[in-house]
DNA sequence: CGGGAGCTTGATGGACCTCAATCCCTGTGG
DNA sequence: CCACAGGGATTGAGGTCCATCAAGCTCCCG
């Protein structure tokens, strides 16, 4: 069974075909894994430090505080999500690193992953292919900064979320559970939380989707698409080719 | 001397001290250029493509549309950047890459990338060292389009690319060449171009800065800093430690 | 000389922010 | 058990930032 897998050799898995010997290093990689509580700081902002982490359990967000105090989340992180895997490299990190929830990671020294590259460069590759997918959302994330309004904002990140639980088996159907609050979607999405509060009283208006007591439930997934133009994540290997992806 | 030295060279330099192996094999990497002329779509988003770039000469940009029409760029790509270096690996490219100015770059398959790091992964790493700076600079491009006002995204902006250029050898002192259209910037800005243009305005009566005839020059770089909080980027090699940066 | 690309300015309106008040729920301590 | 505080959600009113529409400008190039 794969209930022994964790989460990054699930996605990992997707993406290259592993050996035994690198799925083994890869479980020696996240073998101490620890324990940080809601609303811990695990680094911040200007913090001297060569860690890097994989998430296992939990909600967490990287964020950017500016002199105004205002802050601008950069991406929600979830299980099987690498934090800080590059900045590890060079031991100075330029965001914070919070847990939403309780959150379980394993902690990796910036040398190792040194070390994994030269003793292990084909899980090195699979493992840049994974942060090349959290790139990509980061800049799907900046489109919706630069171009979409905030009800499009809004259905889109939901989408987007959905899609990333469904893979990590933590979404079944059009449903999940969501601890952020109206604050944090603001803050993610370069919003006030009161405009958030009326664009999701909109959106269930327009029964495309509710989100209540920590629970999100998409109704019309079809038209959030259609509103969003988004395309949903593809689910394939590395190996695509011709004519399933990018339709429009 | 160092003219014969590529920009990236230069970069990787600062980055990690290089075997005289490396540099060869680096110099290989980039031996083949090719020139494409103003307004070249070098790849476009949707195409199969494993193909990487890293530029020589001119200015670039890589940008999504939006199936509105909109256009949202994401970075502006100047001689040393790499370019879709991961994305390559996957064979599928998810936005455009424009030809600003004549563009001379030099083009990578994607095989050759995975060979880099299974027979050089020293000098991978000092690779993967040069795309987590531009990675953080699409982060600070995200803070912006979701936290700054315009004026503040413009003074940003230029503050960026000026600490881009001068560490390129393409900018001396406050001034330099800016081939960008009020078009260019409000679509990397998330404004519109009027927006844009009464901003520069704005810019230009509190003596800040100026823009015109392709040509900018920063008046007051302690005023636009303080508008935007920038922090200088950082001239010194990877092994930063102490007190030095961080001040805020 | 005509046309197009880019810049400039004015007027109007809308999307979204800010301020303010209320309500609910949960946890805490007397 | 109840009072109270605090975090989060909700709604209203008013104001601001920025987009949109419209027009005219300059410059370059065929």
């Amino acid at each position: 069974m794969t209930q022994d897998r964790s989460p990054l050799t699930r996605r990992l898995e997707l993406l290259a075909k592993l050996t035994e010997q690198e799925l083994a290093y890869l479980q020696e990689l996240e073998a101490g894994s620890v324990h940080f509580e809601q609303g811990t700081e695990i680094f911040y902002e200007g913090q001297s430090s060569d860690n890097a982490y994989i998430v296992q359990h939990g909600w967490g967000c990287s964020f950017k505080l500016l002199p105004t105090g205002d802050r601008q989340i950069i991406a929600i992180v979830l299980p099987g999500d690498c934090v800080d895997l590059r900045c590890a490299l060079h031991q100075a990190t330029d965001y914070t690193f919070l847990a939403i929830t309780d959150l379980i990671a394993s902690r990796i020294k910036g040398l190792r992953i040194e070390r994994l590259f030269n003793e292990f460069p084909h899980l090195g590759v699979a493992m840049l292919l994974a942060t090349a997918q959290d790139d990509e959302m980061v800049v799907e994330h900046l489109v919706s900064l630069g171009r979409r309004s905030a009800i499009e904002r809004l259905a889109h990140h939901f989408l987007e979320l959905h899609d990333r639980l469904t893979i990590a088996g933590l979404a079944t159907g059009t449903a999940f559970d969501c601890p952020l609050t109206q604050y944090d979607l603001a803050d993610t999405l370069g919003l006030s939380a009161i405009h958030v509060n009326r664009m999701l009283r909109e959106l269930r208006e327009q029964k495309m989707m509710t989100f209540a007591d920590h629970r999100v439930d998409l109704l019309d997934i079809g038209r959030m698409q259609e509103l969003t133009g988004y395309v949903g994540r593809n689910h394939t290997s590395i190996i695509v080719r011709g004519d399933n992806a990018h339709s429009r």
